[in-house]
DNA sequence: GCCAACGTTGGC
DNA sequence: GCCAACGTTGGC
């Protein structure tokens, strides 16, 4: 089991986009180190969802339900996509300010890297964030 | 809206 | 292979 932070703007999609879908297809990554990154994701794998530029919280944890395929919005290249599923909302969101600020997460990629989309966390980062947001799965 | 950080491109 | 120029991301 492999853990990740994925990021997207809420006004382009949502943590409630893909409640309500169910299942949202991760798409339109066009850098080199974030697909990487999704194409090592496997199925089951557990990611946090992360809102960039509005809300810059972690607001929720979804799952991978299908593996990287050749992403059908890429009209050139070699990018690729998954499926994810909502697995739960957090209780309350995990900020920005909070991650950056806490002792356990300065090397979190979110810290480290603040432009890469699709970033791998550490079972001990994942869980301080699920703490932080008072949430168990 | 600005700007820092980073990635990519292209000339040499 | 280096590096300047440019584009994009994303926080503030």
């Amino acid at each position: 089991m492999n853990y990740w932070l994925v990021k997207s703007e809420p006004d382009v999609y949502s943590y409630d986009q893909l409640v309500a879908e169910k299942c949202g297809r991760w798409d339109g990554v066009r850098n080199y180190q974030a697909r990487n990154n999704l194409r090592a994701m496997k199925a089951g794998d557990l990611c946090l969802f992360y809102h960039s530029n509005i809300g810059l919280a972690v607001v929720g944890i979804a799952r991978v339900l299908r593996e990287h395929y050749p992403d059908p919005t890429a009209e050139q290249g070699d990018w690729s996509a998954v499926d994810l599923e909502p697995v739960k909302p957090f209780v309350r969101p995990v900020t920005l300010a909070e991650i950056k600020g806490h002792p356990a997460l300065q090397n979190f990629g979110l810290v480290r890297n603040a432009r890469l989309s699709v970033m791998p966390a550490s079972f001990a980062e994942f869980s301080v964030i699920l703490a932080l947001g008072q949430t168990q799965l």
